[in-house]
DNA sequence: ATTCATGCAAAATCTTTGCACTGAT
DNA sequence: ATCAGTGCAAAGATTTTGCATGAAT
């Protein structure tokens, strides 16, 4: 748990940054709640609980930072709002999703599917890939049981 | 050329609505401009310039009508700004996109790359998949040569 | 001292909504 | 007369920015 805090440290001071207590806050916002795909505004809730003097433009420049790291992964889903989704340690790909459209529910595949998809690409469109996004559209498993 | 237009306008009948002026020249700027993914407000300036009366509550209006009715699909490459892009007649699936990194340009491909893909998420996750979303971030072959 | 980061409020941006009005059936 | 569609301006929502303050080297 802390081993990823550390390396996300590790990653900030890399580039010259600090990783201040509102900072630390955060992360750790962050990493507690892995599985979900957080906007600016859930993740400023979820940080005030802990630490009720930050601001949100804070979260909001953390988190603009941590995108330009890679730290994170800013993904929009099509409603208004962008969400932010820690990339594994060591990735180097964004992970893809499947959006459920009836319950809203998102899932997350960790596999890389796309290797050959990206070849083709590289090959046919002399296209150099260096990131990805996929999401699926459909009914989850348990909407179809329904 | 008009056939398209045709198109649209039966499936806008189908549900219940009319091609009125305002929606025709908004369709009609769509079309004049198929290989770029225009925003709202892209869409407006067009738009106005053949006819300046038309407000832009009307144009976000007919994009959205467009939206449900998969006459076009919604995008979001990242910037705050959401795209509208038409549908190929016939088309059940969203088209890819390469997005340069470098010189912004976008690039769609029309093949659908992801057959075996979709097998392996339907199959593994008992997810069924009614449309999806995939974007390459990379260099594309111009800037690559610079 | 200087520099980087923060908090707050104001501003900017994009999009949606309320409402009165128009035009077609 | 009705009803969908429109234009305008106002409101909403999300995100960014300016600036004075504060913490750390």
């Amino acid at each position: 748990m802390d081993t990823k805090l550390d390396y996300i440290k590790k990653q900030l001071h890399t580039s010259g940054y600090k990783l201040t207590p509102q900072r630390e806050a955060t992360v750790k916002v962050l990493l507690e709640n892995e599985q979900d795909h957080l906007s600016a505004e859930d993740v400023y809730l979820l940080v005030k609980e802990k630490s009720p003097e930050i601001g949100l433009a804070t979260v909001y420049r953390t988190l603009e930072l941590l995108t330009e790291l890679k730290v994170v992964d800013k993904i929009n889903f099509g409603d208004g709002v962008s969400r932010y989704d820690l990339r594994k340690e060591g990735d180097n790909h964004f992970h893809h999703h499947l959006v459920c459209i009836q319950c809203g529910s998102v899932q997350e595949i960790e596999e890389d599917l796309l290797d050959d998809v990206e070849a083709i690409v590289e090959d046919k469109f002399k296209f150099k890939v260096k990131d990805h996004r996929l999401t699926f559209h459909g009914v989850c498993n348990i909407c179809q049981d329904k």
